[in-house]
DNA sequence: AGAGTAGCCTGTAAGC
DNA sequence: TGCTTACAGGCTACTC
């Protein structure tokens, strides 16, 4: 799933293949009705053409285009949402649901299976970005902060890194990759955690997030529906978790069979005894 | 205010 | 074999 290493491995592709480019014709698929959000897509389609890409950003799990108009085109790809660039003429791609054609005969496509996936064209991208949490591999973001904005909350620590207005970023794979590398256990209240393990925590979470980032992103299911690159190729950091959907499989620190328990909603994977639950063993 | 959960979607896999 | 059910998870909207 589109997590913050695999939003940022696709921003920075993108700045490489489409930074400058003109958007000469754009289309929506009337099979995709809550893709655009904010107009209908006759408007969207009319207020991007013409409009050159001149910065692609990233907040969070959304990205963000500059166009040289001064409006921001925000995408959140949520669950199965995939860029791809082709060639003109290039053959068709499944679960197709928006084409952006550039001025250089380029094609950006837009596929999302799911159909979660969303888009806001709008003058002030605060309007869409307001209320998420800091940047995790911000220099800003230290120990101290993480334990300001999450110290006293008494949800499972992992219900609350899945929070995108505590932190930005995280999903559910590298909740569970950073609670590992921290050796906390997910189901401990946010508020329980100590001095020393808030910054195991924040080194934990900045450990498997720049992992995530070297391996150009994790891809777990099929390519239709999960993290590829602009031309279709997967991660590989899914080669690389810690415990991340290998329940029932050794711990590669201990050999302990990995545990799976359901945590805000999610699946949710953990070593028991390199994450020990208990009060005197989380003193460790 | 904070915590928990249904619903949005579609495809895969497990169970009967 | 073929049907039904559970599951996958980011986010919003809703309830308590």
């Amino acid at each position: 799933m589109p997590e913050l290493p695999e939003v940022e491995t696709l921003r920075r592709d993108l700045r490489e293949r489409v930074l400058g480019r003109t958007f000469v014709e754009v289309w929506v698929s009337p099979d995709a009705p809550r893709l655009v959000r904010e107009q209908s897509p006759e408007e969207f389609r009319k207020a991007l053409m013409g409009r050159r890409i001149d910065d692609i950003g990233r907040r969070g799990k959304y990205l963000d285009f500059i166009l040289s108009d001064g409006q921001h085109l925000v995408v959140h790809r949520r669950m199965s949402g995939n860029f791809l660039h082709r060639r003109d003429g290039a053959g068709p791609d499944p679960y197709l649901r928006a084409v952006f054609r550039l001025d250089d005969g380029s094609e950006l496509r837009y596929c999302d299976l799911r159909k979660f996936g969303s888009m806001w064209l709008v003058a002030d991208p605060a309007l869409v970005l307001a209320g998420l949490g800091p940047e995790p591999l911000d220099p800003g973001f230290t120990p101290a902060e993480l334990e300001r904005r999450v110290g006293h909350r008494a949800a499972p620590i992992k219900s609350v890194l899945l929070d995108q207005r505590a932190i930005a970023g995280l999903g559910n794979l590298y909740s569970d990759e950073a609670l590992f590398a921290a050796r906390i256990h997910p189901q401990r209240p946010a508020r329980s955690l100590s001095r020393k393990e808030f910054r195991r925590l924040h080194g934990g979470i900045v450990a498997a997030l720049e992992q995530g980032l070297r391996n150009r992103g994790s891809s777990l299911g099929s390519s239709l529906r999960d993290h590829v690159n602009l031309d279709g190729v997967p991660g590989s950091n899914q080669d690389r978790v810690q415990v991340f959907q290998r329940t029932g499989e050794p711990c590669y620190t201990c050999g302990t069979p990995i545990r799976r328990m359901r945590l805000g909603g999610r699946s949710t994977h953990y070593c028991p005894r390199c994450q020990p639950s208990g009060a005197m063993e989380a003193r460790g």
